[in-house]
DNA sequence: AGCCCGTTACA
DNA sequence: GTAACGGGC
């Protein structure tokens, strides 16, 4: 629509899960439009759904790009409420010209900003979502007859020699207007409270912000990775970048990963190439959530809705707990109420035990991803999960098991992962084995004198209940 | 991005 | 005895 609006009115730039500056082309493209800027965070429904430690972390991020936009003389308001009440609001308290925003690809995003756009348009502001989240749109990755891919190999192939746009350097000022609106405090939103005791444990494993996660980024690109490719899979290891944690919240552009991740394969750095098809593991997890959006909650594959999967029981929650009697999955699970994250081993070892040994819906585990994870994101915990379970695309074959004593011979052979996230194992425990008893809810009363718990189920007897179950459906 | 067991090849 | 490999789960 032609921009009609007094050249001096602002433009609305609502940042969500996009808290940086560089490689940022809503920003850029706001910047280039040379109004006054009104940057906003709004912790709407959608947002209040993250799961506690999500939301945690995400108020960190917005309290560190906060300052980081004060720093160039600009600021953050803060504003709850449904997205779109709240904009229009802010249209008529700034008297701005537009909104601009870097889209989402989740489904209750796309609802949201769908709804907002038309109704800003409806009122005659623009209203202009950007690209950035990921390298390429996800309607724009097709295969030889136009459809969308459901494996990742050819997906990869197709991905690999396509152009990524150059990131967008970051704005050196930001126009201020005349007048700030009001802004909520982030204090009183109180974005940790659902974590409780944990927050105080998990605090000291992040590292929150854009000066972070580039420091990150150039850590491990100046040495991990030319390791990577095999320390990758051990959990005990430093030997991964840890961006996750900041490309959820947007700390981080995926395309300025992309081009460093290139600089280095062309400087011949082994590993560079096995890092970026991991970057490119999280865009098919988008690939695959925008054109099969039910993948967030329904079983992928159809015909597994007739498993019978056991819905939330009590070795679901002695899973949850870090008790199962099978140390790599309580390391794991332990790693995860510390840390916030979990090593990648570990992902696919407590989901294959979930899901085939306990016999446990895949969701009742992606819930408790949901709550516990600093990195969680939509996209890779659908996808990540499906495919642990048997029931998504590309998947594992359902015989597909793991086994956490083969698994820990093969990426825990000394046991300092099990050792280091198991205060039982140890006469003299280490301080992340015994963060886990301050980090964990009081009511379950847990105790790291207590005695190791013995296995829920035998691991060969887990396994054939598993093929057992599978077979009776097929037969 | 697995596991397991049977077979084979070779020390 | 044990490492390497393949097929079926």
């Amino acid at each position: 629509m032609p921009d009609v609006a007094p050249a001096d009115a602002p433009l609305i730039l609502w940042f969500r899960r996009d808290l940086r500056l560089a490689d940022h082309p809503m920003l850029a493209a706001a910047v280039a439009a040379g109004r006054p800027l009104v940057p906003v965070f709004i912790l709407d429904p959608e947002t209040e759904r993250l799961g506690a430690a999500a939301k945690w972390r995400l108020g960190l991020g917005v309290a560190a790009f906060a300052e980081t936009l004060a720093a160039l003389g600009s600021r953050l308001i803060l504003r709850r409420g449904p997205a779109l009440a709240v904009l229009e609001a802010l249209l008529d308290q700034t008297g701005a010209a537009g909104v601009h925003w870097s889209r989402a690809y989740d489904p209750a995003g796309q609802a949201r900003d769908t709804a907002v756009k038309a109704a800003l348009k409806a009122r005659g502001v623009q209203a202009v979502s950007h690209p950035g989240h990921l390298l390429h749109e996800p309607w724009t990755v097709e295969t030889g007859q136009g459809g969308f891919y459901r494996v990742y190999t050819p997906f990869w192939k197709a991905v690999q020699g396509r152009d990524v746009m150059a990131p967008p350097p970051p704005p050196k000022a930001l126009r201020a207007p005349g007048g700030w609106p009001a802004s909520d405090r982030l204090d009183d939103w109180q974005m940790g409270a659902a974590m409780r005791r944990g927050a105080a444990v998990v605090a000291g494993h992040v590292a929150v912000g854009e000066a972070a996660a580039l420091e990150r980024l150039h850590r491990f690109l100046s040495g991990p990775v030319q390791d990577y490719a095999t320390a990758r899979d051990l959990p005990a290891v430093q030997g991964t970048s840890r961006l996750s944690e900041n490309l959820t919240c947007g700390e981080i552009g995926p395309r300025t990963i992309w081009h460093a991740g290139m600089r280095a394969r062309h400087e011949g750095k082994a590993g560079a190439e096995t890092f970026l098809k991991e970057l490119v593991w999280r865009e098919f997890a988008y690939h695959l959530l925008h054109h099969t959006p039910h993948i967030t909650h329904a079983n992928w594959k159809p015909e597994w809705d007739a498993f019978p999967w056991r819905k939330d029981n009590a070795d679901a929650e002695r899973w949850r707990r870090g008790l199962t009697g099978e140390p790599f999955v309580d390391a794991a699970m332990r790693e995860m109420y510390v840390t916030g994250t979990m090593h990648n081993r570990g992902r696919m070892i407590v989901a294959s035990y979930l899901t085939k040994h306990l016999l446990t819906d895949w969701r009742v585990g992606a819930a408790w991803f949901d709550d516990c994870l600093t990195d969680w994101d939509p996209a890779a915990n659908a996808m990540g999960w499906q495919w642990a379970a048997g029931s998504g695309p590309d998947a594992s074959p359902y015989f597909r098991i793991f086994n956490p004593a083969t698994q820990a011979e093969k990426f825990d052979p000394d046991a300092t992962y099990r050792r280091r996230f198991i205060a039982e194992l140890s006469r003299a425990p280490g301080p992340d084995a015994l963060a886990y008893f301050d980090a964990v809810p009081e009511s379950w009363q847990l105790n790291p004198k207590a005695a190791y718990p013995a296995p829920l189920i035998g691991l060969a007897a887990g396994r054939d209940r598993a093929l057992a179950a599978y077979s009776a459906r097929n037969s």
